[in-house]
DNA sequence: CTCATTTGAGACATCCATGTCTCAGCTGAG
DNA sequence: CTCAGCTGAGACATGGATGTCTCAAATGAG
């Protein structure tokens, strides 16, 4: 007998490989996507309806690991340097998942998508702007710009890794280390 | 009479349009680039002879630019924290540009735009590794990974002047300060 | 083993963007 | 005005990805 669990087995499995091979090509056939993922077009389409269902589950898999990353790093709470150095920790090894979500702006027409997305940054966006009050981060920079920064980095690090161009073990200092320090050495002579 | 001059023209104004269409949307249909072009989708095919024509020009035009700049920032000559200001002050007028470069992975399929790249990206690399030896620069971050995580800014730059989330007044300011400084205040206690 | 279920390979049909062509209208030089 | 050349609108063909189907082979429970 077939229990329905089966099917969310592969379909977790099948999203995976959709990002790894969606973050880079964007437009890439649906027969690379069921290559890459082990299954045959078939399987692929009995899983998902269509294309726009697998961009649109790849994209709801994006925007709820990034609110349960918020979650995990608790951001609400605490020092917020501190929590923006969890937060990348947690972020890291789903930043394949953020290089997607920042490259497929089309992807926000879904109304219902769309809404997810407006929710969390504004999340994002309220911990910039404690930060600032906290006087953590610098006021002169908008915390909006610093949210949108801070994501487009994150996307950055997803190509960069998937690339080769930056080892995974290094990933996560190089986005806290330049998000946070920048690129100027503080002058300690 | 007709001088042949006159298609440069259009060309030049087709492509712009053609970088504020497809920087946000790399997908669009040929209609849609010809309409905010203001010319019909025949005349767009009588300037380029097809879509991938359109894609390589537009590419080689944000290579040309990027290349152009770092000239005119003279990035190889004197105090690289400064050079690196006035290369933001040259580009970011280009940032769309850039975000088109950034989201079209694809692009490099070609050959001759791919080691044009490189070489660009070489001389960006050089320019940081410089400004670490000179200790303008932390040495704790990779110079390739700088020079990657500023392109990627420079990127998130275009897309938010293009959204308005971010006024191209301030562009120039966000980029260069989060980068070199990063987000965190200085303590001044 | 037996049978129900699932999967994969392949053959279609369909849709849509692209590429090509024609022709009428406009423009600008003479 | 006259005419050559450019442009836009639209029709049409084409190609390629997608969506749907069938059937044989593999799987796996009993």
């Amino acid at each position: 007998m077939s229990y329905p669990g089966l099917m969310a087995i592969d379909r977790d499995a099948v999203l995976k490989a959709a990002v790894t091979v969606l973050s880079r090509q964007p437009t890439a056939h649906l027969d690379e996507i069921a290559r890459v993922a082990g299954i045959s077009r078939a399987s692929l389409h009995r899983i998902f309806p269509g294309r726009d269902a697998l961009i649109r589950e790849v994209g709801l898999l994006g925007l709820r690991r990034y609110n349960s990353a918020l979650d995990t790093a608790a951001i609400e709470t605490g020092d917020t340097a501190a929590a923006l150095r969890r937060l990348v920790e947690v972020l890291v090894p789903d930043a394949a998942l953020c290089a997607f979500l920042a490259g497929e702006n089309q992807l926000f027409d879904d109304p219902e998508l769309c809404a997810l997305w407006e929710e969390q940054d504004a999340r994002v966006r309220a911990f910039f702007l404690r930060g600032q009050q906290e006087g953590a981060f610098r006021i002169e920079l908008p915390a909006g710009w610093l949210s949108e920064a801070f994501f487009d980095l994150l996307a950055g690090v997803g190509w960069a890794v998937q690339d080769g161009r930056l080892a995974p073990r290094d990933s996560a200092f190089a986005l806290t280390e330049l998000f946070l320090g920048g690129a100027l050495r503080r002058s300690t002579s």
